[in-house]
DNA sequence: ACCTGAACACCGTTCAAGT
DNA sequence: ACCTGAACACCGTTCAAGT
């Protein structure tokens, strides 16, 4: 019966980190800020978490997978922009927080990036983009379906939605990532207001 | 006569930081760091920068400003949709096409993303996206005072234009780049309504 | 295995003191 | 006005020592 949260003290850091943040957003999690909020040593903070990134990285992560819904186009209680920002914002959390972001651009840009040009490799990367606008393009079917689109390309709108995504997962892997992640659902929201008919809020 | 460049000392500074920038751009620019390689004290730098933010953003704004082509925005000829398209266009074309957007993205990658987090170089980072948002920002002033620009949160739209340009100019470093080149100027008409007034066409 | 707390090598900022 | 360097209050990480 091992209790999936972990450890009893390991548990009491990310509470202590996250009710830190939940207080003061700002707010800087320094191991000993941490760590007497939790009422443990810096040692035993450091045992668990061998490096402040992996702590900050960890307590993001959590505060992150606190919303997980299914496929949310399919919820016709909700507002078509609702709707599709939602999908988005699904799509931008396959990209991870921290370091899973960062692990995943370094895997990226190692294999279609950095070397010049395998052309070899180029086909998987391509299939991979060929099914993220394709899937988009799904979504934006069902709107215009609900006439709630604006008129235009829809390839061009999936292209453009991919690379908003894009933009943001890219941000994740950059350092301030913590400051950033508050502009994302404004983001988000604005992308989608650029495909969707003004009256369909 | 006094120098534009400032006083002797100040000057030093700025040019042992930027040297030291120039030999690692992952370097920490510490007080101290910087001060010894300028030779001069500590209270000395703080005497000229009052803060270490100051002086990043000085010396990041030093580098930038060695390129300042023609400032679309000011061309009041043009609708402001064509002016904001033109200065996302300017900053897009910054990352080159083909091996230099590469080339740019890996140097991106080594120094900010692929270590594990160096969280000293991560204060360079922070002062040249500053110096992005400003000056997206700067540009959105311009448009508010024409009464061009929707409500809103200047901020936000910001960063949102700025993640579709990041967003952009990442994939010119991907696989098949060339084929999503004629994208480009849809997505940033898509992104320029997000932020502008329909009828400000 | 878990936990402690001192110690180390750094930070950025302040400030009395000099010129 | 410019410049010095010590001092202060931090930081993240390491590690011998305990249980």
């Amino acid at each position: 019966m091992t209790e999936p949260t972990g450890s009893d003290t390991r548990s009491k850091i990310l509470i202590a980190a996250a009710t830190m943040l939940a207080e003061d957003p700002t707010a800087r999690l320094s191991v000993r800020a941490v760590a007497a909020k939790a009422g443990v040593s810096t040692g035993s903070l450091r045992h668990f978490f061998p490096t402040q990134q992996v702590l900050l990285d960890t307590v993001i992560e959590g505060l992150q997978t606190l919303d997980i819904p299914d496929d949310p186009m399919a919820d016709a209680t909700k507002a078509p922009a609702e709707r599709l920002q939602a999908c988005l914002q699904l799509l931008l959390s396959a990209v991870g927080t921290g370091a899973s972001a960062r692990q995943n651009w370094t895997a990226l840009h190692d294999a279609y990036v950095a070397s010049p040009t395998p052309e070899e490799s180029a086909q998987t990367f391509l299939a991979m983009e060929r099914l993220a606008v394709s899937r988009v393009d799904r979504w934006l079917a069902q709107l215009h379906e609900e006439d709630a689109l604006v008129d235009g390309d829809r390839e061009q709108q999936s292209h453009f939605l991919l690379s908003v995504v894009n933009g943001l997962s890219l941000e994740r892997a950059f350092p301030g990532a913590r400051a950033r992640l508050g502009f994302e659902s404004s983001s988000l929201r604005l992308a989608v207001t650029a495909v969707l008919r003004a009256d369909a809020s």
